[in-house]
DNA sequence: AGGCTTATTGTAATTATGACTACAAGATTT
DNA sequence: AAATCTTGTAGTCATAATTACAATAAGCCT
């Protein structure tokens, strides 16, 4: 972005992009990743967070990201970062869309890819690293006043969520490998932001095949135990309706 | 892209974007933008495509693209290269997502944010412009070998046209003001790819609210002429199972 | 034992769906 | 003018899905 011919594109100006680019470890700083993490924790939807520890956002708190490398693929730029950050690993990372307000970001031209998951926050340790000084789930109600667009990223993520999840098994995602109708139906819950009928809910659910009997059932609860059912990944998912 | 200390962020090269970033018409060439416009003709869906008039690929077809400009928001600049290359105005984009291979452009590195639109063809005239020395509209299974990977981005957006039809009412953009329900039947099976039920479409179809009598039928046509509806906006969209 | 909580099954009215049939309204042909 | 062709539009009906409940089961707790 520096020289003053860059819209000329002139051939030594695309030899030296040749020859820049062998260097994987190069960085362009035009375009940024940020990723959106939703995790469950007590029946509500919690947002990862990181602090940054330098640049011009220093001490503030906002969506993991970075800068992506000039010869690192899209996707993973965002594990790389994901993992550099936060420690996150194993993460199945999803492209939300890109974010480009020319004002997003102060002082130069910024577009952001953002990227977003969903997973059990208590099987995954938190380690900040990288720019980030640390790192916190933060409950999606008070995950306000976030840097940049942030805040816009965040509500279009949940908005994508609302719908993702009648129309594909993301819910699974947030909960432990055995759980019980009534844990899958609060995930629903919490996601739609509405409640549901048992009887209907657990119907449904048992005719989509998504549900895999581990014929066993919940220990130590304060009265009749659920059966535990894990997650079939093999069936092919047909429409939700709720 | 091109100085060596680019990673560094250093405070000259901040200051040096601030001022950078007051010329407007700058470009980055590492951000583009690709539109993926469809339209409907005899019953056939349709790409609009470009043959580059200019740079890397000149004489090839592929979808319309550019740089986006330094102070340009990111839906801005898909409207403006839409139309430069183009000639289509008053057309809806919406951003189907970022693509960023590292090796999808040769010589440098480049993600490009596709957009997509639905239009109905014989609204618009066609004025190859800018750096594209011709324009037209292709039928959707002869769109192959298109250039970097716009094969991909077609790929992707069908999918997610597809998708979408059964929940937005999108297939309305491809009509007239006035059309019959066989048209818009019409436009969802060529989109999904299956032959419905005439009564049982127009059953559901009523029940949605999305159609508004005219109260007017077809003329000059060799057979009973049907009744004209047009499409009700106000009306909230619920989920269509076709 | 009786009460509490949650799990799980059952039921019945209503509505939606899919595959058809039948009829209507024009234009064209005989 | 009648027959016929094409498409539009309405109706039927068996089946399945949805909803809103009621009822029962299985444990823990006091």
């Amino acid at each position: 972005m520096s020289d003053s011919n860059r819209s000329l594109a002139s051939d030594e100006n695309q030899s030296f992009m040749k020859n820049q680019r062998l260097r994987a470890e190069d960085i362009i700083e035009t375009i940024s990743i940020d990723c959106l993490v939703f995790g469950l924790n007590k029946g509500q939807l919690e947002i990862l967070l990181v602090q940054h520890g330098e640049g011009i956002r220093e001490g503030y708190w906002g969506l993991p990201g970075g800068w992506i490398r000039n010869n690192e693929d899209l996707d993973a730029a965002a594990y790389r970062l994901l993992h550099d950050l936060t420690g996150l690993e194993n993460v199945y990372l999803e492209q939300l869309k890109a974010f480009g307000r020319a004002d997003r970001y102060p002082g130069k031209r910024v577009v952001t890819v953002a990227y977003y998951a969903l997973i059990r926050p208590e099987h995954y340790h938190l380690v900040a690293g990288f720019t980030a000084s640390d790192v916190r789930w933060e409950i999606l109600s008070d995950c306000k006043g976030l840097i940049y667009d942030h805040d816009e990223i965040l509500a279009s993520g949940l908005e994508h969520l609302k719908n993702q999840v009648c129309r594909e098994p993301v819910g699974f995602n947030l909960l432990p490998k055995k759980f019980t109708l009534l844990q899958l139906q609060e995930v629903y819950e919490v996601i739609l932001g509405v409640k549901l009928d048992k009887p209907n809910f657990r119907r449904k659910m048992k005719k989509t095949g998504l549900l895999r009997p581990c014929h066993e059932k919940q220990e130590n609860v304060p009265h009749r135990a659920a059966a535990l059912y894990s997650f079939n990944k093999e069936v092919v998912y047909k429409q939700l309706v709720l």
